[in-house]
DNA sequence: GATTACAGATTACATACGTAATCAAGTTTT
DNA sequence: AAAACTTGATTACGTATGTAATCTGTAATC
């Protein structure tokens, strides 16, 4: 996928993380989902949804009067573009001293801890 | 410092970044640090500067005319709340698949991997 | 004094976003 | 047939943000 992803709002990020976790899905399937995590009312993510169909985040099939809606780019190739913006606007674009102050800061289990470096090993070869 | 980070905006980083690398500072010496890295124009800036002054993000001093600006908050701090609405936001709060996807895909040099790697280690007791 | 320069205060305007209603058309129920 | 319901389309409104101008008071220059 080589088409630009939109910048997705935090309100509109709650929507797609819906999409992920089920996709296609209904207006009301995205409305239900998200009826335990937020005070939203159904026509505030209706909203959002057409927003983000707007946006080109989103696409849509029509089956008679009902829409399908479906992501249009990876939960993963999304993460990373917020990611990569996040780093370039708050540390810089330096990757290091993020993951330094968060490896300080966290807690991560020994089985978190176990993976993570043996990343690290394969990063050194 | 227990007041409550203000939600500081893409363009309003940028200013705080040039406030926390030399501060206190003028109008004018935000204006001409931000020259080689922005197109804004000074009232631009001087905007941003009184925008943040009213978020309570950054305080200032009259000296006759002239204002000096000051941050309210420490870079770090800053970086926290923004790194943790971040992760809240973009991983639910898991910590752990963002560091792996940044370890997978980004370059880090051998002295930064030993680097993670002794605070891996330190981690581990 | 008139003009210009300067720096902060205030205003401007468009877009994005959060939140949600109203409108409109089709379908179902009474 | 009329009323109610459903669902998407369109509209609404306030706040936040990006970008920058105009306004205002003071000081300096001519």
């Amino acid at each position: 996928m080589s088409k630009k992803i939109p910048k997705i709002s935090d309100a509109e990020w709650e929507v797609m993380n819906v999409l992920w976790d089920n996709s296609p899905s209904t207006a009301n399937e995205v409305i239900e989902a998200l009826q335990p995590k937020t005070d939203w009312k159904p026509k505030t993510i209706r909203t959002l949804l057409n927003r983000l169909v707007q946006k080109k985040a989103v696409g849509f099939n029509q089956e008679g009067k009902v829409y399908t809606f479906y992501p249009l780019f990876e939960e993963d190739e999304c993460r990373r573009a917020e990611a990569q913006s996040f780093i370039t606007r708050i540390y810089g674009g330096a990757l290091k001293p993020m993951i330094v102050q968060f490896l300080q800061e966290q807690s991560l289990s020994p089985e978190d801890i176990k993976e993570l470096r043996s990343i690290l090993d394969e990063k050194v070869q």
